[in-house]
DNA sequence: AAATAATATTCTAATATAATAATTTCACCA
DNA sequence: TGGTGAAATTATTATATTAGAATATTATTT
């Protein structure tokens, strides 16, 4: 949806009925699950100002190192981040803008 | 969080590490946990353009009505849909307006 | 006070998610 | 090549969520 359509008279109608199209609500809901959880908005939080390390990440978040590398896994998994590995050590960082999005959205929603 | 506070030099810090707020990442979870779910976005995509009755809205979703119920309860016990019994039938309406600026990112960000 | 239409609740079974502990993999260096 | 630090995976157990069926509630009409 969102696309173009067009009709006999060459109108472009934009389809703003996004809520008819299942594939776009099992998308967003993915996504939105994906965040909706607090580690994991804080994991997004922290790593808004820019890529951290893991172990930057768990340590700053006070949290279990395999807590923290599961989290990271379910956000790596839907393209919410991405990662570099730099020798033995693994840096994430926010590669979907619309998550970042969200989540800048929420804060600034206060 | 999000508060102004002030320092012994009187200057004015926005606090913007909404992520260190545990009360907050949970709020905020509960939020998009409340909207990750394609039956409940495709509600609020329904209502965004305004207040629809129950009937109305598991009829134009094509899905069973209890399912809805349960749906609209979710979202109602969150505080982001209000409702008005007008005679025998109630009607929904977006009452949370971070809730719906998320489902309206998430339509602009196609 | 039935009967009916609209909506909500409860129960159940299936599935998904989460935290924790234990283990493993990977890269680097002595 | 053995050791070490960093990160990921696996297994387990507890808890939460979901759909769907059945039932209950509420308000209106007759």
């Amino acid at each position: 949806m969102s696309e173009k359509t067009e009709t006999k008279k060459e109108e472009i109608i934009v389809d703003t009925d996004h809520w008819k199209d299942e594939e776009w609500l099992e998308e967003n809901a993915e996504l939105l699950k994906a965040l909706a959880h607090p580690s994991r908005l804080k994991i997004i939080g922290f790593l808004s100002s820019g890529k951290k390390c893991v172990k930057h990440i768990w340590e700053a978040l006070d949290l279990p190192q395999p807590n923290v590398s599961q989290h990271l896994s379910v956000l790596r998994n839907k393209g919410i981040l991405g990662y570099k590995r730099e020798g033995s050590i693994v840096c994430y960082y926010i590669k979907n803008k619309k998550a970042l999005k969200i989540y800048k959205l929420l804060v600034e929603e206060e």
